[in-house]
DNA sequence: CATGCGTCAACTGCATGCAATCAGAATGCC
DNA sequence: GGCATTCTGATTGCATGCAGTTGACGCATG
């Protein structure tokens, strides 16, 4: 499993999943630079191994990749940060629709199992119950065994973690593990509507805790917060700037 | 926007792009080879972006990548196709929901033009009738202007071409056009309900026209035409074989 | 002190080369 | 003739090398 599971597990991907892995915990916080050369370096692969796993993430939305410049994590907007959870509410209904009421006794046990890892994580450090809370909704969606909405559920709660890391404080996930047993009753009692509505709300209560302002909560980058000054329209910067609408 | 856009548009891009279009044409078929030397030659590039672009529509599910083995464009199972579509309505009834009532008349028009060029094109062959029906959804997701709902309905877009390419017979797009016609109106109308629902029925018929039946309409593999057969139990291969636990 | 400019190291974009592995044909055996 | 085996060309996995571009530092100037 480290090196060489069966005979080879592919550079690439084992640059990409431990790469995946500190993005997730924000080991590599948003705007982190990320070299190829560094990256060869450090897994003991070429550059070229690298790049070929950055173009993976990238085509994740984990990193963003600019030509001729260093890559580097990902920093989503908070506009992309709001439409991403609209489409991971949405993906994971559509996996709870699945899922309610046909899983056996022994997925309902991993499920179960998964929340008491998370219990017993609540001391530790943010990372560790971030990544934790992810894999739930991981699991979930590989016991769908669809591979799409596997790969998908994947990607955008990857992708949810660096949102989390942009726009999140100090994170409170206690909320989080009673809403995740209530998922599982619900899954396991076979009620389709209320589970959907229960993973709606979860994923939307979710969401606000990391999004609650749509200006973001520090300076990271002066061009965004200067940019509802620099538009044309002398619209006033006041009250809750109608996101979409307008506003891009 | 053409091979070259400002100075230098990423050759892997542009292998990428064409590979594409060769495939929701149809002119790649599900499980045609893609041998790297190839396309590089091809593409006049070397080996190693031909690679590289492999790696990146094996990212989006439009290739198999199989260590040590030749590439070859994807061949998605009946089941996968089924999910792939009902994941593909809940993005597009988003993207409709967020679209009901928002466009500008230039933007109307550019939906009216475009489905003017799928009427322009049904006397023409099957590949461009479906790439243009394809990219009127993918018009609409850009006029979102949320990069990662383009994102994902591109993809699944794409995908769902390789679907019609496995399953579909002869392709009739004659409903589809009238159905494009019926959202644009029901968009510029701004009726969010009707809009969302006109989506999903759509698509639905889209998809039902193109997966009437869960077996494979033509022996392209013989291990999935075998694949019930080989079941444990004892089931008769007639009628609808629920192929997931409860199927959706 | 702030600003503009030139030089340079660092980094990326891409091609090529070599070893490992695989698919298929030719061969040998029963 | 049917089947297992070996051998060989074909193809991938990966590293390295070279050219072009970028960002940053340092220096000169107002």
């Amino acid at each position: 499993m480290a090196p060489t599971r069966n005979s080879k597990p592919d550079k690439v991907a084992i640059i990409c999943q431990a790469l995946r892995r500190a993005i997730i915990e924000q080991a590599l916080k948003p705007g982190t630079k990320l070299p190829e050369d560094a990256l060869g370096e450090r897994f003991g692969a070429s550059r070229t191994i690298a790049r070929h796993a950055l173009g993976q993430l990238a085509a994740e939305g984990l990193v963003e990749l600019r030509r001729n410049r260093i890559a580097v994590v990902a920093t989503p907007s908070w506009q992309e940060a709001r439409d991403t959870f609209d489409i991971r509410i949405e993906l994971e209904r559509l996996v709870v629709r699945q899922l309610a009421g046909q899983l056996d006794a022994g997925q309902i046990a991993r499920l179960r199992a998964h929340v008491e890892a998370e219990e017993g994580a609540r001391g530790g450090p943010d990372a560790v119950s971030i990544r934790l809370a992810t894999e739930f909704h991981i699991l979930l969606a590989e016991m769908t065994e669809s591979p799409i909405l596997i790969r998908y559920v994947s990607e955008i709660s990857y992708r949810c973690c660096l949102i989390l890391a942009t726009f999140s404080r100090p994170h409170s996930s206690d909320c989080a593990i009673s809403e995740h047993r209530a998922l599982i009753d619900a899954l396991e009692a076979g009620r389709v509507e209320e589970v959907m509505n229960l993973m709606h709300h979860h994923l939307e209560a979710v969401a606000d805790r990391a999004l609650v302002a749509p200006a973001k909560p520090r300076g990271r980058d002066i061009m965004d917060i200067l940019a509802p000054y620099a538009e044309p329209a002398p619209v006033p910067p006041a009250g809750q700037p109608r996101v979409r609408a307008i506003m891009r």
